[in-house]
DNA sequence: CCAAAAGTGTTGCGTATACACCCATGT
DNA sequence: ACATGGGTGTATACGCAACACTTTTGG
């Protein structure tokens, strides 16, 4: 917690704050956390869950503490999105902001409302209100970001559940790209990368036979995926 | 120019810096602009022309208004590079970065060297000395935006000069991949891409006949390039 | 006369696209 | 029985990698 006082500098220097950005997906749609502004400027309006730089912490390390303390999240990778330092982006005076986008399984979908925020939820990629500051700038950049994490990086699987179904999969990519992909070659490909393990279906399951074949992400596979671009 | 005064704050602010990665090629070398430092810390280092964001500026102005002041040159095209945050990257205090990459063409390298820089040159890409600060990370990073702006832009029409020849692209295209190519596919790859439009020779040259062909960007070529890989 | 630089063409392989059929489930 | 969702196979096209030959200039 930041602890008010006096701060006297020979410089002028920016508010310093950060953003976060986080994806998850629950089968179905591509889904992104937002919280509930309790405090002036945009009481009420949705944004994304951030706050001030201190003294003792980066940045990244900076939004890993705002998501906690907001929404009790702890996600594993952030990258940075890029930072927002239009001159009237704050109505409080001048502030600069460093966004960074993060992804959450769908089992860790547990919002907890903390301190600062009022409420916080999931909406769906596709239906987002308004947003405060220039959140909605953010948002595109970010959507730019993940898109580009899916194509040179096994970033989709942080946002899969560790067991997926390939139709799954598909409505995932298709969201975030927000086209459509042909069945059949969707999962050729993926089903010839190797990078991909089936799992053994449940005995249980006997009566549910042919439910959809479930797959885990196969690191090793990836790595040879990987390997086999770079030569 | 920054006014030296008092400025009192309720909470903590770090000082915020930018710094301006230049990129420039000679036909031969990939080159980077570097200014030696003319006060502690790191006096006599080389290091990144750079300097304190102000009240009335974006970010991106503050590279382009230090970039102009500290070397005279001013690029068109700046891009974001990231931010650069570890506790003690700056001997002086707490200081975080904001580093942009932009590209200068070579006729235009003509380096002034402004008040704060003693000296300001040109290093081959693949000589660099050692840098002040964190700089070497942010070179890195520079480096790597640079593949990333190559494969998926125009970003090398931006280094060549208006009118150059297929040799003096794939000297580029080498330096910034850090890999050979096949001088045939090469040239089959742009010539049938038809983002490049030859240029006719001069008469004056007839007797230097067999010189290389010239050519220059052809952006209509380009945007059709573009869409055709979007359906 | 030989070496170095620059232009041009052919072939094969791999990946992506387009497209059709079968099976099982639930209504 | 029909619609829906899910698994599988085949043909074609395009791009990329591998590779050889010719010409001109300069030493």
């Amino acid at each position: 917690m930041s602890e008010k006082g006096t701060y006297t500098y020979s410089y002028w220097r920016p508010a310093v704050t950060v953003d976060n950005v986080v994806f998850s997906f629950d089968g179905t749609n591509l889904n992104v956390l937002l919280v509930r502004r309790g405090v002036e400027p945009y009481k009420d309006c949705w944004a994304f869950p951030g706050g001030f730089l201190e003294e003792h912490e980066t940045l990244e390390e900076a939004a890993r503490r705002e998501l906690r303390e907001e929404t009790g999240l702890t996600p594993k990778h952030f990258i940075e999105i890029g930072t927002f330092s239009d001159l009237n982006r704050d109505p409080r005076g001048r502030t600069i902001s460093v966004a960074f986008a993060s992804v959450s399984r769908p089992n860790q979908i547990s919002v907890v409302a903390g301190d600062d925020a009022g409420d916080a939820r999931w909406f769906p990629s596709i239906q987002m209100p308004a947003l405060a500051f220039d959140h909605e700038k953010i948002f595109r950049m970010a959507q730019w970001k993940l898109r580009i994490g899916f194509t040179s990086g096994p970033v989709a699987f942080l946002l899969l559940n560790d067991i997926f179904t390939l139709p799954e999969m598909q409505r995932l990519y298709t969201q975030v790209y927000g086209r459509e992909f042909d069945r059949r070659n969707f999962q050729k490909k993926f089903l010839s990368s190797g990078i991909l393990s089936a799992v053994a279906q449940d005995d249980m399951d006997t009566k549910n036979a042919h439910a959809p074949i479930r797959y885990r992400f196969n690191e090793a596979g990836y790595t040879q995926f990987k390997e086999k671009l770079l030569k």
